[in-house]
DNA sequence: CACACAACCTGTCAGC
DNA sequence: TGCTGACAGGTTGTGT
């Protein structure tokens, strides 16, 4: 389920729920997601402390006592949920249960098992394979127009799956470069290098509509005592992504879809060029 | 290097 | 009700 929005809804909604906790018990319904668990998983989990819950791209990190970070990725279907029960029964596609010595506890729940989970050092997480060639932060102070213009400029592929490209800019997935395109008035289908000039419009539009979806994610997680970002995800409101064949918000003509890089985009052609 | 495409795995929904 | 095929929010690896 989840972009950026998404992950930060649920870190928030963990920050709350586990922040503080101390895992007593870890238990894996399996040795693998997308990738195995790393043997020491369970081992390396049990016993510290929740110290915070971060974020980065779409994954959370999870500080623990002893310089550890818990690294987990929802791929496309997983979601956190926690429980008040001792002693319950995994569900269908529960992977991995914590127990907290305080009562209580946390599971993953993953259909597709696109997810990932794994253990490191805090302080490898630069060096880290799976963070090492990230871009910047949609939100962040390096997300800057000079650096957007200069990786549209290297591209001559339509600029829909760059705005994708992790190494670009990380966070913006396949339902929000359709409505960044969409709120920035640009055609998914033109060349990247032909918009180096509306790169400061485009961070801003990524910027609005990421901005936008968390505080919807968020006040939908207000009344919600499970950490769940599914609740969010689909209160919210697409102006294209979804809407193929109805009319566009701003001018009435037809949403349309096409497939980029095998993946579905929605667009206005009447209002994007 | 940039880009397209397949692969990972299961669930859901539209259409028959 | 059941079957089939298309499609689903992510990432990585392969081949050109």
């Amino acid at each position: 389920m989840p972009e950026l929005p998404e992950v930060e809804t649920v870190r928030r909604g963990l920050e709350t729920a586990i922040k503080g906790r101390t895992i007593a018990r870890v238990t894996l319904a399996r040795g693998d997601l997308r990738v195995p668990f790393p043997p020491d998983f369970a081992a390396g989990l049990e016993g510290r402390h929740i110290l915070a819950v971060e974020r980065r791209a779409k994954y959370l990190l999870i500080r623990l006592t002893g310089g550890k970070l818990w690294v987990a990725h929802l791929g496309m279907s997983g979601r956190f949920s926690t429980f008040a029960e001792e002693g319950r029964k995994p569900g269908k596609h529960d992977h991995l249960s914590l127990q907290f010595k305080e009562g209580g506890g946390l599971v993953y729940n993953d259909a597709r098992r696109f997810g990932l989970m794994t253990l490191i050092e805090e302080e490898e997480l630069a060096e880290h394979p799976l963070f090492a060639k990230l871009g910047p932060e949609p939100l962040g102070k390096a997300f800057t127009t000079a650096w957007l213009e200069g990786q549209l400029a290297r591209r001559k592929g339509p600029v829909k799956p760059v705005l994708m490209d992790a190494s670009v800019v990380v966070g913006v997935g396949n339902i929000y470069a359709s409505e960044a395109l969409f709120a920035a008035g640009i055609d998914p289908r033109v060349r990247a290098d032909s918009v180096t000039g509306k790169a400061k419009a485009l961070i801003a539009s990524i910027r609005k509509v990421l901005n936008g979806a968390i505080a919807s994610g968020g006040s939908s997680l207000k009344d919600f005592v499970q950490v769940d970002g599914e609740a969010g995800y689909f209160q919210h409101h697409f102006n294209v992504y979804g809407r193929e064949g109805k009319a566009c918000v701003r001018c009435g003509s037809p949403v349309r879809r096409i497939t980029q890089a095998g993946r579905s985009t929605f667009f206005c052609p009447e209002c994007q060029r």
